[in-house]
RNA sequence: GUCGGAGUGGCGGAAUAGGCAGACGCGCCAGCCUAAGGAGCUGGUGCCCGCAAGGGCGUGGGGGUUCAAGUCCCCCCUCCGACACCA
């Protein structure tokens, strides 16, 4: 069959024409209303996979519809190419990075025109780009500058498997190393910082605006983590109150004030620096050992205690004086409290706090309570409301109150003060890697850290390394690389080894996308106002946290510096994350060695088919199963749609005057068009499919009714569902439109309803007796309740049924319901 | 443990503002067409009783509000995700 459906052909041929006839390039300065949508830019790993298909095809749906619309659609596409894999490659293979990223890119670029999706190729970036590179230090020392980035020595994370430092994200739960698996332990090591802590308090508020899933900002909310409470000093004293002799004391932070009359002890982390001023001489041997066990001690031990009685602490032969009894409690040590949020010291109330609690019963310290708890409270530490006891000046205020009272004495005694924490930390930038973006600076023996000059920017790593696996980044053993002059003073100096994390490559990425031929700038703010914020980004909600974090504090950090426009308050104005693509349950990716390859149904059924089935699965926010993709229904539709377009169908069109069953198929066929615009702003894609493979169901019917086609009629349905269905199968739709109508669709206006169609003027009302349906009566579409009542009581069924009872309410809902209560 | 999200036929899912539960598709069953069907077309398909007309039951479980609950409220169970000693 010469002209049937042949999906290969007709879908190699139109990807060509898109390339070609430049449809998706924008200018700048198009006059038309602008739209950015934005998919997050991949990691090539070669061939797409499902998860890349489902994504792109979101993004390529919006970008054509958005077209169609009138829109000048911004749709760029670029790749995260710095990063592990590649280096891993390079040692095992030998081979440069480059070169095996360069050919991935090559890979994954054609499977991703595979799937139909246009993008702006003309604007494509991507991370190791010697261009992108210069752009990222230029920031890189815009912010060394600003105080934004930072160095300072710092215990950090290290994987063994990969000898590499991870950033805290990157540890599981557990410990372990987020890639690798292998345990992740302590090391000590001078390190990068930007400066995200600056941001907390915007970063949060800014949030309330965005139009995000709520799951995703709470996600973010928790990973900031504001904590309102008291910072406060304590006098180190010995045993008999009496203060140390350098005149020691300790901060802590609660964010519990109001209870501090019931603190019996108070804790300082291990790692914190005044451990050993505040050590008696007989606590020292068992404070060192507590220490050094701590400190060696990975995470995965850290946490093990969790929730178990046996909190680990050590004794430090101090005390500390509480400022409100004025008693001094005993000072310890335990590794539940962390060096790395407030103070790194706690006062502890055990009464109030369970951690406090469990470690209070491990080590026989008393427990005092200061807030009542209810009659029936049977549970240990009482965190709830209720009046303060126990507490001097505080008791029988209710919370609030004495926390403000708390405050106002430790602001009179002139020792603490209102203090907000937040548990975001600022984001460690440095990476001990090779296939990462070289951190712009040299050390020199005189000068310090200075950085590169902007003319002599990018810093780039050398091509002729050898890739062992030592671990230690191969920039570290090229003394060519390694050995230059200070731009300052021009003595010998060391260049700076370190690469930045590939997040920052992805923070301002789409900022770039704007004015990615600017050579004078990363950007300049005018390219960016004239695209930013992104209108769409689309993305897995893997990144709920790390990337969009970085790429929002990136954005205001930018605007801060004059960089971005100053009123660029936020990246991404609406942000979609998709659900994950699943194999029997199981997460589908490499390393489980289930995917299903997109190749093959490309090969067969087609891109359409492909691209229709991800679409039609589910809400696209979910995750699906592939197991139940059903390619081989939405295949079918399409050959439907083929026969139905192609005149294969039904009797010949004829011209005539219009009938009834005319009239209903416009009906239906309008009531299509508002069903696609009010399902494709709400992201319902599956139910979009739905609607188009009923109406073709019922415009098969009408083809194939007893009475012939009339012409005008059966053109203008299947016409507007192919433009209907055009964003989400481009190709036959394409190819059917030039056929029938010739040009192209993708440059047809988008169809809107006819309002006088969309007017039903008969509905059917249901008739419940007792909430129950017992008889359904065709009705006018304007009835009123009177009307509607007496049709219901005269109905022969609705009074047989009723049989002379008495009716004793009547809910009208007209014109669809009406229930009689008996 | 805390915070989110979810639970609807054999399966994926639909029900947008409390008003006809199960749209659409898969699968299955029957029929048509056919030399043949892994094609196409037509019809059926929540469960139970019934030849049928019809009736009863039904959205994880239990309670509640309402003329009316998949949808709102309370309690519980299960699954998924994030965080996980953050003071």
């Amino acid at each position: 069959m010469a002209d049937g459906y042949d999906p290969q052909a007709i879908e190699r041929r139109w990807q060509q024409v898109w390339e070609s006839t430049g449809t998706y390039e924008v200018d700048n300065d198009d006059p038309r209303p602008h739209w950015y949508t934005l998919c997050m830019y991949p990691y090539p790993s070669g061939s797409a996979h499902m998860g890349h298909v489902r994504n792109y095809t979101f993004g390529d749906v919006i970008v054509r519809y958005r077209t169609m619309q009138g829109y000048a659609v911004l749709s760029p596409m670029g790749f995260d190419s710095f990063g592990l894999p590649a280096e891993n490659a390079a040692i095992r293979t030998g081979r440069h990075p480059r070169e095996f990223t360069d050919e991935r890119i090559v890979q994954l670029r054609s499977s991703i025109l595979r799937i139909g999706a246009v993008y702006e190729w003309r604007r494509q970036v991507t991370s190791h780009s010697p261009e992108y590179q210069r752009w990222t230090q230029w920031i890189f020392l815009r912010l060394l500058e600003s105080g934004l980035a930072y160095r300072r020595n710092a215990p950090v994370n290290w994987c063994p498997g990969c000898q590499t430092v991870l950033a805290n994200e990157q540890v599981l739960a557990d410990g372990t190393c987020e890639r690798s698996g292998d345990a992740v332990d302590k090391r000590d090591l001078e390190q990068w910082f930007f400066k995200i802590t600056d941001y907390a308090q915007q970063l949060l508020d800014d949030l309330d605006a965005l139009d995000w899933p709520e799951r995703v900002k709470t996600m973010q909310r928790n990973w900031i983590g504001r904590s309102e409470g008291a910072e406060f000093s304590m006098v180190v004293t010995d045993v008999d109150g009496a203060a140390h002799p350098e005149g020691l004391s300790i901060r802590v932070f609660t964010t519990r004030p109001d209870t501090s009359f019931g603190m019996t002890y108070a804790v300082m982390a291990p790692e914190h620096p005044a451990v050993a001023a505040v050590t008696t001489d007989d606590q020292r041997e068992a404070v060192q050992a507590f220490v050094a066990r701590a400190r060696q001690a990975s995470d995965v031990e850290r946490m093990s205690s969790e929730g178990s009685l046996d909190k680990r602490g050590v004794f430090t032969g101090s005390f500390v004086r509480n400022p409100f009894t004025g008693r001094s409690v005993p000072l310890y040590l335990a590794d539940y409290v962390l060096m790395g949020y407030g103070t790194g010291a706690i006062m502890a109330v055990p009464a109030e706090d369970q951690r406090d609690w469990d470690f209070a019963m491990a080590h026989g310290l008393p427990i005092v309570r200061t807030i009542e708890p209810p009659a029936d409270f049977d549970g240990e530490a009482y965190t709830g409301e209720g009046p303060h006891i126990n507490s001097d000046w505080l008791d029988g205020m209710g919370k609030q109150e004495a926390i403000a009272a708390a405050i106002g004495f430790l602001e009179r005694e002139g020792i603490g003060e209102h203090r907000i924490n937040y548990r975001l930390r600022d984001w460690l930038v440095s990476r001990q890697r090779f296939w990462g973006c070289p951190i712009p600076v040299v050390h020199c023996d005189s000068c310090g850290v200075v950085p590169v000059p902007a003319d002599q920017l990018p810093v780039l790593a050398p091509d002729d390394v050898e890739f062992l696996p030592t671990g230690e980044s191969p920039l570290r053993a090229h003394a060519e690389f390694l050995h230059t002059t200070c731009p300052r003073c021009g003595a010998p100096a060391q260049r700076e080894t370190d690469t930045m994390d590939t997040f920052v490559d992805s923070s301002w990425y789409f900022l770039r996308f704007t004015d990615p031929w600017n050579d004078e700038a990363p950007f300049s703010p005018e390219a960016a106002r004239a695209w930013l914020p992104v209108d769409q980004y689309i993305g897995g909600v893997e990144h709920a946290i790390l990337h969009l974090m970085y790429a929002r504090f990136f954005t205001k950090a930018l605007a801060d510096l004059g960089v971005a426009p100053p009123e660029l308050r936020e990246p991404f104005t609406r942000l979609f994350t998709q659900g994950m693509i699943r194999l029997g349950g199981d997460k589908m990716s490499k390393s489980k060695g289930n995917l299903v390859a997109p190749e093959e149904i490309l090969d067969t059924q087609g891109a359409d088919a492909l691209r229709l089935a991800h679409l039609f699965v589910g809400p696209p926010q979910d995750d699906v199963d592939w197991e139940g993709v059903g390619i081989d229904g939405c295949s079918r539709f399409l050959q439907r749609v083929w026969r139905l377009a192609r005149g294969e169908v039904g009797g010949l069109p004829v011209d005539r005057e219009h009938t009834d069953a005319d009239l209903a198929i416009r009906r239906a066929l309008h009531r299509l068009i508002a069903r696609v615009d009010e399902d494709f702003e709400r992201w319902s894609y599956n139910t979009v499919v739905a609607s188009f493979m009923e109406f073709t169901n019922e415009l098969h019917r009408y083809v194939q009714a007893d009475a012939a086609p009339e012409a005008g009629v059966l053109a203008e349905c299947i016409d507007t569902l192919l433009l209907l269905m055009a964003p989400m199968a481009p190709h036959i739709t394409a190819e059917l439109w030039e056929a029938r109508r010739g040009g192209h669709i993708h440059e047809q206006r988008w169809p809107t309803a006819d309002p006088a169609l969309l007017v039903v003027d008969t509905v059917t009302m249901v008739v419940q007796i007792n909430g129950k349906v017992r008889e359904r009566i065709e009705v006018p579409a304007g009835i009123d309740a009177g009307a509607a009542e007496e049709l219901a009581l005269t109905s022969a069924r609705v009074r047989e049924l009723l049989d002379g009872a008495t009716i004793r309410k009547v809910i009208c809902r007209p014109p669809n319901l009406i229930n009689l209560v008996i």
